[in-house]
DNA sequence: TTGTAAGCGTTATCAT
DNA sequence: ATGATAACGCTTACAA
């Protein structure tokens, strides 16, 4: 379709450089990447002329030549939430201070055609892949398998992760928000959720843990749907009600509408959100919420990668657990 | 450091599939980027052998030979922030239809060493660049000027943008506030805003159209600061005012001091905030704010740059304005 | 410490 | 419509 006349993106190369210093090719290469073995002199030389024609090296040639693009596909569902933002934030910075640098992929939700997604993103040879969730389909599983690339999971666990896994368990999240619940001699329990498979995965731990959760709504993913949710389910709720909510945002929408309907909060209505968001924090009351260390996921998750792809893989297990942990707020 | 043992990534490579279609090889890269060029007999075998292989070709084998990487690399301050996580998606998704990988980059604020990231990234040779802002270092726009490479500027204007522009005027925004404000009666101002550059026009505009702004506070990002902010600033304000924050979040974080102090709103304090957030429509009251349409900012940016890239530049203005509007709800 | 030669896997270009 | 050949700009492997 697109058919530019070729430009020269950046007419100065290697040996253009080599030619400036009166050095080879290959020197200036060393100069570049292993500059420990050349003499300080001749690399002063090197650089000189470098900074002098801008020359700027074509990591695309140097990755077909050595097979190593020192890049690493990220694959997340969205950045338009915190959940995601912040791991991949911190294992952009981690990988970038091993030397590699990132390339992110929005997936969307539905795993429809995230086959099709892994595909393209190999395409472009990554030195490592960065998952989201450990559920993959059988296309995608062939695809990883026969490209041999290392490959983090987050966000999740799975009896068989595609390689390494850092996540957690998010049925145990619920599980441990109903039994602080229940500590506080909660009886009554309620969820509400959106319909992704992890915070449906919470709310099914929730409803474990709670041994009667009289209420479980779905769908809701933004504040305004969550406050129409709650309103509909608060007819139901006769009694003192723990409820569970499957983010911050929807916590907020419960909270908000609760106030909105003279429901008092934590006495008659008790609201443990997910995510610990800026929001929960700021927000009055404050929202009581599960942390999920989000930078700790993904500056491990680099570990694992880097550890790899430097060949020593050995000390390192392949499923690392990430800590979570309810935070007290006003709100319980 | 690293010194992997060269892995085989992916063992099946073009000659592979011509082999075992009996064909030429290229024939095969005609089938994958030019289908109308290969009779359709010949077509199917070859792409038979694709899928019987498990064929994914090599981008970065095919754009040094092409001199084309069919990759965008943008670079954004940050993705936590729903102001730049919603252009980055709509165009990437753009992007995407039009046949391009967009790279993201994460430059966090600062402009200290953008011009190494830039370096950095035009080291992998991207057909474009997405940049935040219109400012540049004279480094950044030095690389800019020798890479050659087609640029959108997005999220601000400029007198002199390097290259194509999407954006709109954040010292206007602060005006149509303040114009917003007066035509309710307003007399007395006051601005509370972060420290960015944008954030800092916006205030400057705002401050100019308010005439009298009574008082102006810098830095708070998150709502626990700026519910401090407002705290202090509160003293202050002794009569009828009018607040333009510089993001939904420090709107938010204002209310809620303000409700927690016994401030009457819209009555006593109105506020104004940027950027639409959820959070805005979904808080009770709805907080009046700022929307700025990123959807279409990405949108529009992302067309720039294809019409640039298919060498139809003409048809397009270097500059765009995305429009943006007030979004009256309960806080004013 | 530095240089030479031979690819890396694909596509542009020119033939057929 | 298909093929042969020569790059693309760099690095690996080996030599000096």
């Amino acid at each position: 379709m697109a058919s530019a006349p070729t430009p020269p993106v950046s007419a100065v190369k290697i040996t253009d450089v080599a030619a400036a210093a009166g050095v080879a090719p290959m020197t200036v290469s060393r100069v570049l990447n292993t500059p420990e073995r050349v003499s300080p002199g001749t690399a002063e030389r090197v650089r000189a002329a470098i900074d002098a024609l801008g020359y700027v090296p074509n990591l695309i040639a140097g990755g077909l030549s050595s097979r190593r693009s020192r890049m690493i596909a990220a694959i997340v569902p969205t950045i338009a939430s915190p959940m995601f933002a912040e791991p991949v934030q911190s294992f952009t910075d981690a990988m970038g201070r091993a030397g590699y640098h990132v390339m992110l992929a929005l997936s969307g939700y539905g795993e429809a055609d995230e086959a099709t997604l892994i595909r393209a993103v190999l395409a472009r040879r990554p030195d490592g892949l960065l998952l989201t969730g450990a559920r993959r389909s059988p296309e995608a599983s062939r695809l990883l398998a026969t490209a041999r690339v290392p490959v983090v999971e987050i966000w999740d666990t799975a009896e068989q992760p595609t390689d390494m896994l850092v996540g957690f368990d998010h049925e145990e999240v619920g599980r441990e928000v109903a039994a602080y619940f229940r500590a506080q001699g909660h009886t009554q329990f309620a969820f509400l959720g959106a319909s992704d498979i992890r915070a449906t995965a919470r709310g099914r731990g929730f409803a474990q843990g709670g041994l009667a959760a009289q209420a479980t709504v779905k769908a809701p993913g933004t504040i305004v749907e969550a406050r129409q949710a709650f309103r509909a389910m608060a007819r139901k709720l006769t009694s003192r009600t723990a409820l569970f909510a499957s983010s911050d945002l929807i916590a907020f929408g419960v909270l908000t509408e609760a106030r909105a309907m003279g429901i008092s909060v934590p006495d008659q209505l008790a609201v443990c959100g997910f995510g610990d968001f800026e929001l929960s924090r700021g927000a009055s009351p404050a929202i009581t919420t599960v942390h999920v260390d989000g930078i700790a996921m993904g500056v491990l998750a680099a570990e694992h990668l880097v550890a790899r792809l430097a060949g020593r893989a050995e000390g390192h297990a392949h499923r690392a657990l990430v800590p979570f942990r309810i935070v007290e707020r006003d709100t319980t």
